[in-house]
DNA sequence: CGGAGGGTTGATTCCCCTCAAAATCAGTGG
DNA sequence: CCACTGATTTTGAGGGGAATCAACCCTCCG
């Protein structure tokens, strides 16, 4: 069924937005090779980064759902898509219920996602936050094989780093050095290493399960 | 459709949880009177709310969607409510597809609301927040009658203010007099009222398009 | 070879936290 | 009717974490 969705094969180069928040009657797309971000941009020029997305993630679910686009989304580095049409997205739905729950399901689990971002901005200190941060991206990675607890590649920049943390890019810098230091985390030329993962969990208080899930419900 | 779904009217008494996070199995309500919040926990005690709800708000959808529930739920104040059975709700979408796609929608708004909720922690100093945040409740209670301009009824203490907006108690009690004394916004014995409403929308940069949809996509 | 993007470091400032203590208020039981 | 308790709000003093401002370095690339 997913398969007669996936139409037609794009790509975008890296910095160029792929969907402008505004943007009405929006394609969704899935994204095939390489990272994008979805954002915010409030009107005095900051950016809150929402989200990472990585292969095999959906890129611009909502905005489809929505009707129009509450955010942008920025390729971070040349990426690969497939592109899904608002249309045939609906008309699957109504010829298969159980795809539509799958899709209820998918969606659930992003909120999650930004969920605990939510936790983490507004409870976690700088150090917390970043490592918590690096260890939800290196599971998420993992799970489609482009990571492992030693650590992934990696093709943020400090300043993504700091639009998503809610840090600036001078404090990013600060706290990188600090865990590089203490032995835990290093960040640097496009790796991430995890130099003692056991520790960084119990720091970050990172608990998993909720990018942990089971899969849809069967309906 | 909706109607059969209407079981068991419960209450609950404001304090003690509906649902506690980890909890699995569990059912969804429709919040029929007073407030509750959704909040995480962590190991060290500090919590942090990720949304209130008003009546005719849903509770607890993503946890009868994941199987297990990533949050626990709050009632502020007495609340009644009616039950979903999750069971009853599957059922519902095999069904009635038109139904999946609009809980789908309502799921997506949720979701918005929370991005907007992040954006506000990550990227506005404390007095924009609180400004925002007043804002948003504002608005939300006035779609369902229970707000204006002008202000509305409000069950929070200053305790929620800040486990929301990622701030002290202390702080929050401070932020309110300066807004008050600026003569913006006044926030005393449950009652928020709007000194200024065009000053304050326009200092915290409050949008509200995230939340105005247009109603379910037509399948 | 100049420029842009990204990373690094220091000095200073300030927003918000923590600790601490009162004041106010609602409920409760004697 | 009042003493007592706990929850909530208020205010002050002091400290610290992160922002800002300002350089400087490096690499890549047209």
């Amino acid at each position: 069924m997913l398969d007669t969705l996936h139409e037609r094969r794009r790509t975008f180069v890296a910095g160029r937005d792929l969907v402008h928040q505004g943007q009405s009657d929006q394609a969704a797309y899935i994204l095939a090779s390489g990272w994008a971000c979805s954002y915010k941009l409030l009107q005095d020029g900051q950016r809150q980064i929402v989200d990472f997305q990585i292969p095999g993630d959906f890129l611009g679910l909502r905005s489809v759902l929505l009707h129009v686009s509450d955010h942008s989304i920025e390729p971070v580095s040349d990426i690969e898509v497939t592109e899904v049409l608002a249309s045939d997205l609906l008309d699957a739905f109504a010829r298969t219920p159980r795809l539509a729950a799958a899709v209820l399901w998918a969606a659930s689990r992003d909120e999650a996602m930004v969920v605990e971002h939510l936790v983490n901005l507004g409870r976690r200190n700088s150090a917390e936050r970043m490592t918590h941060f690096l260890l939800e991206l290196g599971r998420r990675l993992s799970l489609v094989g482009l990571g492992s607890k030693a650590g992934y590649a990696c093709p943020l920049t400090q300043y993504h780093l700091a639009d998503a943390l809610g840090l600036s890019a001078v404090h990013v810098n600060r706290v990188l050095r600090q865990l590089r230091e203490a032995g835990m985390v290093t960040f640097r030329e496009g790796f991430v290493t995890f130099d003692d993962y056991d520790r960084l969990a119990v720091f970050a208080q990172f608990d998993p399960t909720y990018m942990d899930q089971k899969g849809p419900l069967l309906a």
